[in-house]
DNA sequence: ATATCCGAAATCGTATACGATGAATGTGCG
DNA sequence: CGCACATTCATCGTATACGATTTCGGATAT
């Protein structure tokens, strides 16, 4: 069932390996990364385990301490929004940049995807909406102008490890909330309004997750959105 | 004269030897990485450097090919422009992020250094002119309220190598425009200017050095700025 | 002269080995 | 009973070794 691919070094493997883990939450922040282990595991010495764990490193999801080995890195809620922020400027920007290359086939995707996220409301599952939520913004992300912008992105997300995602559905109308807003920008786009209109709405779409979030969790406290 | 910090695994000393020399451009783009070499040169095994080697793969300075090896990232003009725009984006949320923290007193330090960068206009040195200009940046954004945005900021400054900012600023005229730029940031933020705007600003000021040279090296082309 | 093939040298990717370091456990003393 | 210390064990960090792959240069054929 080891879906190594041989095309790949080894230690690629290892760090796609990981890095799926870390993704489907099998190892959760905190988690010990052993060297040894994880080498028998993949059937490989440890040397290239280590350096697919320098690489997770150098992007933020591991921690490494000397002498002692890595763990999976803890995200605590001050680095959580920081990131959810940064990312929010990132998508904001990458929505658009990419608007003006959507053709109205795009978008009618884009909605499709949405109204199966409407539907999901009634008997909600959080971790399909999630997954519909990724997949509307990457339609809107796909064509942009600038695929830096989307490296950042993916990169971000990673960094959040998509952890508490399906925790910031739950809160209370954020995703009622959540799937109009969808459709409100899908329009700005249709529209033609400006740039600005869209970066704006797209940034705060993100935005308002989190703050949703923040003032659910810790009432009394926001994020202060940045006003664009 | 190794300045090997000896508290520190070799790797990590391994990994920020070759940032520096790709820093310092003594290893250019396209350089080739040849661990054997690198290992002799720092008196330590092949397997240290190539984790380092790894980790700034994971950053983009570096780019792996299979049993080939390991060289300096190329970028090309466009992945130049890429990774400038979203500089742009980046610094100038930054810049609004950080704008509500400062003090008069940060506010005269910054126009301390642009005045020392009007004064060099004179007699012009790209390269003093440079580091000037990236202290005024950070005494911008040293109080901000995203940190994370800073390390992002920071990493795409690596991943640009700081190696063409140097030839930016030859553009005639645009260093003149760059110090007017600044302030004009540093006016909006004393006068409590909205955040909107100054993030407009900054974001349009990195976005301008980037057409200056864009509509130089090749005329008639722009970047076609992000609106705002 | 140019192209093609072959062998040598260079270099990579990974396994194995081992000293070094930190954590865990046990032991003796107050 | 609890703490200081010694000992053992787990794990790390790195050196060395070696097969695998690519690159390079020269010999041969066209």
């Amino acid at each position: 069932m080891t879906d190594t691919r041989t095309d790949l070094s080894k230690s690629q493997n290892a760090y796609l390996w990981l890095k799926e883990r870390i993704a489907s939450q099998e190892f959760t922040p905190g988690y010990r990364l052993v060297l040894g282990s994880i080498a028998g595991e993949l059937d490989m010495s440890v040397v290239p385990v280590r350096e697919a764990i320098r690489q997770l490193e150098a992007e933020g999801l591991v921690t490494f301490e000397r002498n002692v080995g890595a763990r999976v890195s803890m995200v605590d809620d001050t680095q959580y929004r920081h990131s959810m922020q940064a990312l929010s400027i990132l998508e904001g920007a990458a929505t658009a940049l990419a608007a003006r290359q959507l053709t109205t086939d795009d978008i009618a995707i884009a909605r499709a995807i949405n109204g199966h996220m409407i539907e999901t409301l009634d008997h909600f599952d959080p971790r399909a909406f999630t997954t519909l939520n990724r997949e509307f913004h990457a339609v809107l992300f796909a064509k942009t102008a600038n695929p830096r912008l989307l490296e950042l992105v993916e990169s971000e997300w990673g960094r959040l490890g998509n952890l508490r995602d399906s925790t910031f559905s739950f809160v209370p109308g954020r995703a009622q909330e959540s799937v109009r807003e969808h459709e409100g920008i899908l329009s700005l786009i249709e529209t033609g309004a400006s740039l600005g209109d869209i970066e704006a709405a797209a940034r705060r779409h993100r935005s308002a997750t989190l703050d949703a979030y923040l003032t659910h969790e810790h009432p009394g406290e926001s994020l202060g959105l940045l006003t664009l």
